[in-house]
DNA sequence: AAATCTTGCTACTAAAACAGTAGCAAAGTA
DNA sequence: TACTTTGCTACTGTTTTAGTAGCAAGATTT
């Protein structure tokens, strides 16, 4: 699959709505992962694999530069980090944290941690 | 890959951290994009499969289940509709409409509609 | 009540995405 | 000069998703 670029044809919207472009990305495994693992601080390629655990680093690549072509990450002196519009972004679902936990509670093998 | 259920092991966490357990479900394809379409109000199956364009009746299907399960959905007399935690966690990422607009703007092959 | 249509799916196959592991070239360190 | 670390690439195998066909149950029409 292709990068959702809004304004080419993406999953879910043929004329590539800008959400639908978006929804497209975020829904790729891990691309929500990296941003909010990156979301405390830059990290080099190395620690952003251990911080995902478990992700390939073939993967990890890929979603690298699909991030970094659609400006949400960029590199630095000290490795990936959030751009300006990455973080604008992160702040948008930085709820989910709590929001997470509050579900956690009602939830079949409900555990939380 | 089974349900990511918080409290055990899913992708990106082996204690089931909650926040990991949405970030998985989240991360599949077309998991927000049926809670984006369905808070335009509830829709039948079929209804769904037209406001999702391209998704493939399996998938809509399974995607339904899991969320149901996760109690982010349920079933009316009027077909499928967000539960009350289904409407709180899309009322979270309701301004990623309005960001991925602004996002849109600022990208390559920048357009928009 | 027979035929037709609609609805909510299931079944199947092919294509794509992802995991898991190995390892290499370049840069840094001892 | 040898050894380590870093940022990846390559490869194989499994899992997910797309794409299409169609069926059983209920509603609607004739």
């Amino acid at each position: 699959m292709p990068l959702p670029i809004p304004g080419s044809q993406v999953r879910g919207s043929k004329s590539g709505k800008p959400i639908m472009a978006l929804l497209d990305l975020l829904g790729r495994t891990w691309s929500l992962g990296v941003i909010w693992h990156l979301s405390q601080g830059p990290a080099t390629f190395r620690q952003l694999q251990q911080r995902c655990e478990q992700i390939s680093p073939s993967l990890l690549n890929t979603r690298l530069q699909e991030l970094k072509i659609l400006q949400l990450i960029e590199t630095q002196s000290d490795g990936y980090a959030l751009t300006d519009q990455g973080r604008s972004l992160f702040d948008i679902i930085a709820p989910l944290g709590q929001w997470s936990k509050d579900w956690a509670k009602h939830l079949p093998a409900g555990s939380e941690s």
